[in-house]
DNA sequence: GTCCATCCGTGCGATATGTCAACAAATGCA
DNA sequence: TGCATTTGTTGACATATCGCACGGATGGAC
């Protein structure tokens, strides 16, 4: 079977190595990304050596910096999915007919990752793109999504808490997140009120496939302007003819 | 110094595993990846189980898939860019005010790669978004680029050809390619019509830094309905502008 | 059923790699 | 400047990993 001993851990390693660079951390040092990563200061030497030996990292002798070689590996993932692809074209419409971003994300982890977006003028203050993340216990796809997991899957993803308060509306207390998933489960779309960000509200719904099983989340965003509750109807129905006319060719 | 002792073969053996994933082969068996990469069976199952073991790849007994996580490597990548953040208001900027989808690229290798993006209606077959690869030789963003090189390199990144041809107007002469180059070099500018998909025009100027040295390429793409050199002015003086504005801003 | 082809999992020796410790150079601080 | 600390690099040894070759499993053709 598969035992321990058919686990690389060099490259593993070199993973984690990729993973600790950030927006806060652009260019690092050996002894910074040995720091982050927990690997002792020779062997983050030698996969950072790797990586630049391979194009997927520049250095100057000083710090190490990831080229656009790395996009590679995050666009062969997004490449291989059929979903994208699929979406897309509704989403272009949606967006267009109702006038405002609309997106369509899945989970991985705690986190939502957008695998799809039609943008109209920008209402976030950061950009939204197909690889972007976002926690998912205060989105509107979030909720759906992990709405769609069984309720000790779900707690266990929200863990202990308290979750980070973004806005003064953040449902932080796991348990009151847990109570609203029963509601979005009850009654199949998701809103969310600038919880995530100030002036940000948002609609979502899930994309089922022709068995009935969750595969993503669809939504549109909105800047707050009335209260949601007054005008979340059309904009649930426009999601909602989406949602039907894609149920019967997702897999 | 570096010598070839501090390169770790299981890292790059795993990478390039991930690279064999693309749209045309989403689902891989470990024959099929040791085929593709030209690793041993053997080692390309120790990759991939690996892959799996850490979150990176889904197995189902049979084919590999990779999982949203290997998103977070690109993403890792496009984070550490000060350049997608700093561009994104003037493309929305620019791109509502012309009515066309604009992006900024930078170029990998043979290929030019979306960094920031402002959609409008789509008029490409495909979707572009960040991450997004297209070929520099037959794309206006790419002809800036290349024209930024020396000579000699741009030479080898075309390579001894002939390149793909993917419309009617397509240059598939390396040597093509250069004359028009130096043209680009000349006018500052590069126009694009119909070379690389039909019905669709590009115009693009450099992105310069405060010091002068070209660090990107912007773009409007257009579909082709007059003539592009009938309609390209306006463009340009729009382009211009937002180069104008940059300048002061980028590093 | 038998044969053939393909694929997967595993054992083994040779080699590459990780860890640890020590050292040298660079850096920060008073 | 002088001292203390951090950082990059190297060497040695134990161990993990590679690539090869073999055996078993699977599936299709006839």
């Amino acid at each position: 079977m598969i035992g321990e001993r058919d686990i690389m851990g060099g490259l593993a390693k070199g993973l984690a190595v990729i993973e600790t660079f950030r927006a806060d951390r652009p260019r690092q040092s050996i002894s910074e990304v040995a720091a982050v990563s927990g690997l002792d200061r020779a062997t983050a030497r030698r996969c950072l050596l790797t990586l630049a030996h391979h194009g997927y990292a520049d250095y100057d002798g000083k710090f190490f910096t990831l080229t656009p070689r790395v996009l590679r590996l995050g666009t062969a993932c997004l490449a291989t999915m059929p979903l994208p692809q699929i979406v897309q074209p509704f989403l272009d419409e949606l967006s267009e007919r109702v006038g405002q971003s609309s997106s369509v994300s899945i989970l991985d982890g705690a986190e939502i990752v957008y695998v799809a977006r039609a943008a109209q003028k920008r209402v976030m203050s950061i950009a939204l793109m197909p690889g972007s993340r976002l926690p998912a216990y205060c989105t509107s796809m979030g909720r759906i999504l992990l709405a769609a997991l069984p309720e000790a899957e779900a707690r266990r993803i929200l863990g202990p808490g308290p979750l980070p308060r973004r806005t003064a509306r953040t449902l932080t207390d796991p348990e009151a997140v847990m109570a609203e998933l029963a509601r979005v489960r009850a009654q199949g779309h998701a809103l969310i009120d600038q919880e995530v960000e100030e002036g940000l509200c948002s609609v979502a719904v899930p994309l089922l496939n022709a068995r009935g099983r969750i595969v993503a989340a669809l939504n549109i965003g909105l800047a707050a302007t009335v209260p949601l509750d007054e005008m979340a109807g059309p904009y649930l129905a426009a999601l909602g003819e989406v949602q039907a006319r894609l149920r019967a060719i997702l897999t």
